[in-house]
DNA sequence: AGAAGGACCAGTGGTCCGTA
DNA sequence: AGAAGGACCAGTGGTCCGTA
């Protein structure tokens, strides 16, 4: 593998791993199949999308066809239940607060599968850091675009930029206090709370583990191996910046009594 | 500072260092100048494309007033001689293979003045740093397109992308081993080569510094504090990963007196 | 309404090539 | 010819908003 001329992806043992996290998927293994074909359509719209923008511009070739082996299942499972019309979109299911060990019932995906996705990802930008190294090109350290296609082009068509990033400061405060984040996973879902509200309320012990280590909440994520390789979301990182400002402005004016415009303690 | 809603720039420091670094030009500080003005007529044109883009679709508004207090010269210096048409282009003076300490002499810039500039490239990234450490922004690590435009605003117009990622490796040799870069500085100044010359002998002592420590060219740039600062240029990755295949090839060839197609050792 | 993700956009790394 | 650098381009990080 790898000097195979191809793109030097190897798919089975991918594949496998797709396998393995369908166990907590809704369907009981049909949603990935669907989402795998569904993803094939989009990869096609956007390969001759860019196939088109390089004929404008002398192409820098160089790399673009594909292990097309995804196949294997192929016009059946298009459609989930017996319903509608042929082509319908198909979407991942949704996630619900879950307690840690609970499966999610029902057309739903719960909590442990969602940080098991953080987990997968971290497994293909190894893929990929092990190509980069032996083909003697850079070598990404953080999970990039070029991981997010990477995995698409693997199978795992159910990972997405958008979903991952969302979501980030939610694995972040299952890998820092792993603890407190199934304390607050049991109390949302006693509440019969939303994901949304179950997301939100991981931002507060978040903070809090940063005041208690002098706010660097990049430190914070690269000491941590299996955090270091996802970016700090901006709204963490304001969140750190204002909480800080705050902090400092209380004791500054509880020890002068002065106005919360004085400077910070330290910078 | 920093909280006066402008960009955060402080110029006076930063012109200070600009003074500095002229000592190794070539018309004893004029050129320095001449590119400021030069530089500020092109920051204007930019400003006036970006600003017509942002019309086009609902504006991202926020930071892009500056702090215009670059002037000082104005009208004076446009032209260097008493030569030719008002408004001339100006660029650097070329540079000119130098021993270490000699100063270039006519209208010629040194490597010592080479080198000086990266290092002013340095104290440009950490004031950006500093900048973004205290407004809770995330942190460059290297020398990126947000660190050349910050020198430009700050009045280095001389310092720009092209030419410094053109002399990273140059830059590099001088860094991790400062007695081979002088020696090979001496020896193409004897010989009378021009600076393309020299820059190409450059990448033969690396490759050799890579290959007795593993062939990890971005390691050995990471270990280096100012050279960690930069990327590592693509050419001299695809050297040391062509010359480790070469020289995995000779010893495995020379054990079992097999073919070059044989597997590298290790990956 | 709550949520998943295609697709867009501003600004990046990289360097070519029209310029002097 | 040799060299400096404006300006372009493909692909990035970031996330909005049309979709289901």
């Amino acid at each position: 593998m790898v000097k195979n001329g191809k793109v030097g992806l190897s798919e089975e043992p991918v594949q496998q791993q797709e396998r393995e996290a369908a166990g907590s998927g809704g369907g009981g293994g049909t949603w990935e199949v669907v989402a795998a074909a569904d993803g094939r359509g989009r990869m096609k719209q956007r390969r001759r999308k860019k196939a088109a923008e390089r004929e404008k511009r002398g192409a820098s070739a160089e790399e673009d066809d594909e292990t097309e082996e995804l196949g294997q299942e192929d016009e059946e499972n298009i459609n989930e239940g017996g319903g509608g019309g042929v082509s319908e979109r198909q979407r991942e299911h949704p996630f619900i607060v879950t307690e840690p060990g609970e499966v999610a019932r029902g057309k739903k995906n719960g909590l442990d599968y969602l940080f098991h996705l953080y987990e997968q990802c971290r497994d293909f930008l190894i893929q990929v850091q092990n190509i980069a190294k032996e083909r003697g090109e850079k070598c990404p350290t953080k999970v990039t675009n070029q991981v997010f296609r990477y995995a698409k082009k693997a199978g795992a068509s159910y990972i997405n930029k958008p979903k991952m990033r969302h979501y980030v400061h939610c694995y972040a405060l299952h890998c820092l206090d792993e603890d407190g984040s199934n304390a607050l996973r049991r109390a949302f879902k006693e509440r019969g709370e939303n994901v949304g509200a179950w997301r939100q309320a991981c931002y507060k012990p978040l903070v809090a583990i940063a005041a208690r280590q002098g706010w660097d909440i990049d430190a914070i994520f690269n000491a941590h191996p299996r955090l270091a390789i996802w970016y700090v979301p901006t709204k963490l990182r304001q969140l750190c910046h204002s909480e800080r400002s705050n902090a400092a402005a209380a004791a500054s004016s509880s020890v002068s009594g002065g106005g919360v415009a004085d400077h910070l303690p330290h910078f």
